[in-house]
DNA sequence: GTAGGGTTAG
């Protein structure tokens, strides 16, 4: 028989197979499987070739293979079946592994467990599960492969009252500290935000390998429990774990969160000298480590080194010069990857924050107007956010507002949000209550919007709006994300909560604030006490301000210090006006450059000036 | 024979 010819299985070692396969493959598909054309094939001949389709992804020369089976009217046993099962499966042909799973008269575990696997793997989850279901109905005992696929599946479908069920039948059989149903339990959990029922099933493993150490790592990062994360890892490796490049890649998602620039160098120095093989995964995340931590021109040396780059390579490199308000870099950097790349989704958002960040209004505008036509590109609602940013901040607000009514979504609170904040820069009262009332019926608790109203009427002088607004706002209960800030010193976090008495150094703190403020207010710094939500006379008003975590974050910095140093302080939320403010002094008063990153971007405050142009 | 963890954006 030609189609395996020179290659003769029983005499081949069970573990060179693999290989030997792949080899006689090459050798043999291209011809093998016209000569065989005309004759009967054997069952090693058939086995033979659909292997070297299964290795090599060819669909079509599968497909020849099967239908070779057909003419032939050959029947074939279930593992051959299987086998079709898994090439097709494997080659992403999901509708023709199913038509053989069907017209199998007997299927065995690893016949449904392939097609499962099938499913899962091109994110067809609740097709996997159903089938799952299928297998149980028809007596089929799932085993550790079965499981650590299935939980895959549970994970990508979200859904969770089947976790607890599949995971009660993983505890039934066994199979809770096998290593990798094991890890794709707790990634599971995980996903699902559950990282006490995830850690639980890490610690009972009986053995770690660096997929489920990567894998309770990634948990914490994927919940933004950044500080957990790092810890864990410190603590893992000192323990001997192995990384690899995807446990570096999961790591620095967490140094990214925290900013923290020395582990964020040594981790790269580690990878260096780790010498792996080049992963485009792993230099994307390095790219946006380094601008996360504030240091772009690290990122671009990065960016500039690499052999092959993806479209997420250059999002990353988009965002990170966005996210520090460099919009002609924004620009010029897009028109270099379109020679290159093509961009997508993401690259347009990457654009067009980039450009409202940077205050670069027309050009970003000109590029939506382009994409729109040119590539026929879909939107999401992220991009119209962007462009109602972009027409906000160039004071176009009621284009913006009429571009949320033509739009084809339901404007979120984001959305509304962001043309409040445009109306309240250019104070504009008609768009600005039109803009409100929206808001104030989305989101009756949320104090923010209030507050916004209120500083426009402010502004344009209508005091008793501003008192109408003020009172409004103390009559409805509020919620606020609580705010905290951190600063890294000696690769020691510094985390402060609004007027938090819980940092040893309290007291020195408040002494050196309020030497700040005598200094500011002597350069002419005014209190913005609009900015506080209580209902309190102004004294207290202008003590609540410089209880601002954002504050003794840059006073802790101020005072642990040299001077020179730039003053890095990070900020779950957005930034407050006041606190905005009082870093625009501090870096004027005491010649320090002071680096803030709130939630969307990088303030960067010299000599009394920020790199946002007061525009956030 | 079938299996687990990962990058930009939100």
């Amino acid at each position: 028989m030609l189609l395996t010819r020179g290659f003769r299985r029983a005499a081949v070692p069970r573990l060179a197979r693999r290989d030997m396969c792949g080899a006689a493959a090459r050798r043999t598909t291209a011809s093998g499987l016209v000569a065989v054309a005309g004759g009967g094939a054997s069952f090693h001949d058939y086995d033979a070739a659909i292997t070297a389709c299964v290795e090599r992804r060819a669909l079509k020369q599968g497909r020849q293979v099967h239908a070779h089976m057909v003419t032939a009217r050959y029947r074939p046993p279930v593992y051959l079946a299987t086998r079709l099962v898994i090439m097709y499966a494997r080659c992403c042909a999901l509708d023709d592994a199913r038509n053989v799973l069907d017209g199998m008269p007997e299927r065995n575990v690893v016949s449904w467990t392939a097609m499962i696997s099938g499913y899962s793997q091109s994110g067809r989850h609740v097709e996997a599960l159903q089938l799952f279901i299928r297998m149980l109905r028809a007596g089929c005992k799932p085993n550790e492969f079965t499981f650590a696929t299935v939980l895959t599946s549970c994970s990508g479908s979200q859904s969770i009252h089947q976790v607890k069920q599949v995971h009660s039948l993983v505890a039934k059989t066994n199979f809770e500290s096998h290593m990798f149903v094991g890890s794709s339990l707790l990634d599971m959990y995980a996903k699902a935000g559950n990282i006490q029922e995830a850690r639980r099933v890490f610690d009972m493993l009986p053995e770690r390998d660096t997929v489920s150490c990567t894998a309770i790592i990634s948990g914490y990062a994927q919940l933004g429990l950044d500080d957990e994360a790092l810890d864990l890892f410190r603590q893992l490796y000192s323990a001997g774990m192995q990384c690899n490049y995807v446990t570096f890649t999961t790591l620095l998602t967490s140094l990214s969160g925290l900013a923290s620039l020395d582990y964020g160098k040594q981790v790269h120095g580690l990878i260096l000298r780790k010498e792996l093989p080049f992963f485009v995964v792993l230099q994307n995340s390095l790219i946006d480590m380094y601008s996360k931590c504030g240091k772009l021109l690290y990122s671009r040396r990065v960016f500039d080194h690499m052999p092959q780059r993806s479209a997420i390579s250059w999002n990353a490199m988009l965002m990170g010069y966005g996210r520090h308000g460099i919009g002609h870099e924004v620009v010029q950097l897009f028109r270099t990857m379109t020679e290159e790349v093509k961009p997508d989704s993401v690259t347009l958002l990457a654009v067009l924050s980039g450009c409202s960040h940077g205050g670069l209004v027309d050009e970003g505008l000109d590029i939506f107007d382009l994409i729109v036509k040119e590539q026929n590109a879909v939107l999401s609602i992220g991009h119209y956010g962007c462009v109602i940013d972009l027409l906000g901040r160039s004071g176009r607000l009621q284009k913006a507002l009429d571009l949320i009514q033509d739009m084809p979504f339901e404007p979120t609170p984001a959305i509304w949000g962001s043309l409040l904040g445009a109306c309240r820069v250019h104070v504009n009262v008609s768009v600005g209550e039109v803009v409100a009332q929206k808001l104030l019926d989305m989101e009756p608790g949320n104090a923010g919007n209030y507050v916004i109203l209120s500083n426009i009427y402010a502004a344009a002088g209508m005091w008793k709006d501003v008192f109408r607004v003020r009172n409004l706002m103390l009559e409805k209960t509020v919620t606020k994300e609580p705010g905290q800030s951190w600063i890294i010193l000696d690769k020691v976090i510094h985390t402060f909560r609004s007027s938090d008495r819980l940092h040893p150094r309290k007291k020195d703190i408040d002494a050196k604030i309020k030497e700040i403020y005598v200094d500011i207010r002597a350069a002419g710094f005014v209190p913005d006490l609009s900015c506080v939500l209580h209902d309190v006379d102004d004294e207290q008003k202008e003590r609540m301000l410089l209880g601002h975590s954002e504050k003794l974050a840059v006073t802790f910095g101020l005072m642990n210090t040299p001077p020179g140093l730039t003053i890095r302080v990070m900020k779950n939320l957005r930034i407050c006006v006041d606190c905005h403010n009082f870093a625009k002094f501090v870096s004027k008063v005491y010649g320090r450059e002071i680096s803030l990153r709130d939630k969307n971007r990088f303030h960067l405050l010299t000599d009394g000036a920020c790199t946002c142009g007061d525009y956030w």
